[in-house]
DNA sequence: GCCGTCGCACAAGAATCTTGCGTGAGAGGC
DNA sequence: GCCTCTCACGCAAGATTCTTGTGCGACGGC
């Protein structure tokens, strides 16, 4: 599906308060609240929009623990194998085959090292795995995870 | 500050839908629609949660192309000047320092390959960058983003 | 010129939000 | 034991927002 500058515009005002009141969304891209309620209305059913969530502080919430773990199979595993052995563990907030040496990339939440290394021995046990090779967030610079809207 | 079990159910039931009525979180987690606003409230004003917001489907929105890149830098550098010349590019989803070999990792949003070129391109121009190492995303099998809620 | 389609604003009833108020449970002092 | 203070809750009502039906104007094809 196709959208028009408005539709972006309504889509970067949500982006920064998904809370928005349809009149104010209206405001400030030119419309009504009605106009504008049935634009969100067609976005999300057209899969534009995928859902509405929370920002949560992942401190607070208890994941302290934070990495990038790149993974390495056998020849012979699909990404749905991947996929498959993945989805199951929770703190698995990410993951993607990639081009380069590894074949995919997971991002992992945990509660502490313990717990991450916990996740990492589990994934790593799965039988298509050869190794894997982790890095821990140190500190996190940026947070956006949604990027702005293109024009 | 510290979430009991209520915050945490509701929290999570705001992570699955962000618009989630009062009521219905309260019918869901046990209490009436003015006791979750008040709660809700206080998650917010204590920085629990930090914002609402929509999950948009990248391809619609004009994100095609996904990579994460490896930075690494001379040894003097600091976290905050890693922070200063990435955060200028709104491409840059996500950003870390990690422990191992890389100073960083970035999550990298791009409309196509030549725009990842250019913003790689861009970075590495930085006067403390040594060198950088791309990955690809080929498909994405699991995006969370957002971790669920422990007990 | 005429007609069909599309997207909009307006308006009113329905639903939700928001706030003040009274109540009951638990902690701590006397 | 009893008192009080605090805290979080439910209830209720006014304010706000949502939601849907309706009519209008712009645009394009016939």
């Amino acid at each position: 599906m196709q959208l028009d500058q408005l539709d972006r515009r309504i889509v970067g005002v949500l982006l920064e308060d998904g809370r928005a009141t349809f009149a104010q969304i209206g405001d400030r891209v030119g419309l009504s609240a009605p106009a504008v309620k049935r634009r969100v209305d067609r976005l999300v059913s057209s899969g534009a929009i995928t859902g509405f969530t929370v920002r949560v502080d992942p401190s607070v919430v208890g994941w302290s623990t934070e990495g990038y773990v790149e993974i390495y199979c056998r020849g012979s595993t699909s990404p749905a194998e991947i996929l498959k052995a993945v989805d199951k563990h929770p703190e698995v907030v990410s993951a993607s085959t990639v081009t380069g040496e590894a074949d995919a990339i997971l991002h992992i939440l945990a509660s502490d090292i313990r717990h991450f290394e916990q996740v990492v021995e589990r994934i790593a046990s799965e039988p298509f795995m050869v190794r894997t090779k982790s890095e821990l967030v140190l500190s996190p610079l940026v947070r956006r995870e949604q990027g702005s809207i293109p024009d």
